[in-house]
DNA sequence: CTTTATTTCCGAAAATTATTCAGAAAAATA
DNA sequence: TATTTTTCTGAATAATTTTCGGAAATAAAG
């Protein structure tokens, strides 16, 4: 039987596979602008950039095609919109088997009042950020849904008293 | 001596001082929208939401103004910026005057690598988040930043291993 | 050191979108 | 029902985004 030989259309990329492009000066300001107000226009931070408008235009696009901007979203005054509890929640499992850690993180991040979730080193396994009404509210989340979750050993709750300082942005 | 009696131009809100603007249908909906994505434009609203283009960029106009909308910014990719360390340090103050509290607060605010701090209830009076690049940072910042800050007791550090659930968007 | 290729940058045109506005429709109030 | 107030709309205008050909700058090759 003879090889199957056959011609094929392959991409060889440039790059390695997990390149770090290389951000410049210009790229850097962007993303801290950006990250503070992303509403600047192009023709904002082409002056503030000292660059043309198409030349901020093609940078953002990369930036965003590279995935260093992951999304632009707006950020709402949680009071505002009745989220005026903060808890932290640790949660310790009674088991640590794959399947067990896999199935608690699935369960818990179907929960809308759980806005973050984190596997930990140490003393506790998992951290939430729980955004409530109020102590009622996270009441209720506590008894009918995270403690209802199977494998869930104990959660710790604590309670934000005052938000000091809340950033999205990291310096670059 | 006479009473002194004038004129005064007075404003008398409609609203109660710290009233809670109500918040329709298609408000929460471009809420609910512009949370997960902030460059969806208007005409792109308008049909998802079966208004005229000038209704929804009155109703956003409106949602700024009323400060539900606190801003918009570009969330970016904290790994490909090298924040690959993710910390959360309780703290834990000698003394809880007013004084030693807000000076904590102030102090801890102006380093970078703080991306939240919240004043808690409970066992331990603050917690941080921490972004760094690696363990040999985080060590850094502890030992050289946050230790040397007067009236701070201790700080237990606690490392995210996984990000399951990491959401700005609160569900409305 | 010069030539060639590659990348980055720019201005201007074209396409799209934001903003304004006067009046229509709808809702609330009298 | 009449009147006022609010919301909504389409169309005009202003502003912005996006595209694109070629210039400038940079890197690579001869």
């Amino acid at each position: 039987m003879p090889l199957n030989l056959r011609w094929q259309i392959v991409f060889f990329s440039p790059y390695p596979f997990n390149m770090q492009h290389h951000l410049d000066p210009v790229d850097l300001e962007i993303l801290r602008l950006l990250q503070k107000d992303a509403t600047l226009n192009n023709k904002e931070l082409a002056f503030k950039l000292n660059k043309s408008i198409a030349t901020v235009h093609e940078r953002i696009r990369r930036l965003k095609e590279q995935g260093y901007i992951q999304r632009i979203v707006a950020i709402l005054d949680r009071k505002k919109i009745n989220r005026n509890l903060i808890a932290f929640s640790h949660v310790f499992l009674k088991a640590h088997t794959a399947e067990t850690l896999v199935e608690f993180e699935t369960e818990v991040a179907k929960f809308s009042e759980v806005m973050e979730c984190f596997q930990m080193t140490g003393a506790y396994d998992f951290i939430l950020r729980i955004a409530t009404s109020d102590m009622d509210t996270y009441h209720l989340f506590l008894r009918n849904k995270l403690a209802t979750l199977p494998n869930v050993s104990t959660v710790q709750s604590f309670f934000v008293l005052s938000e000091t300082k809340s950033d999205t942005a990291y310096p670059l």
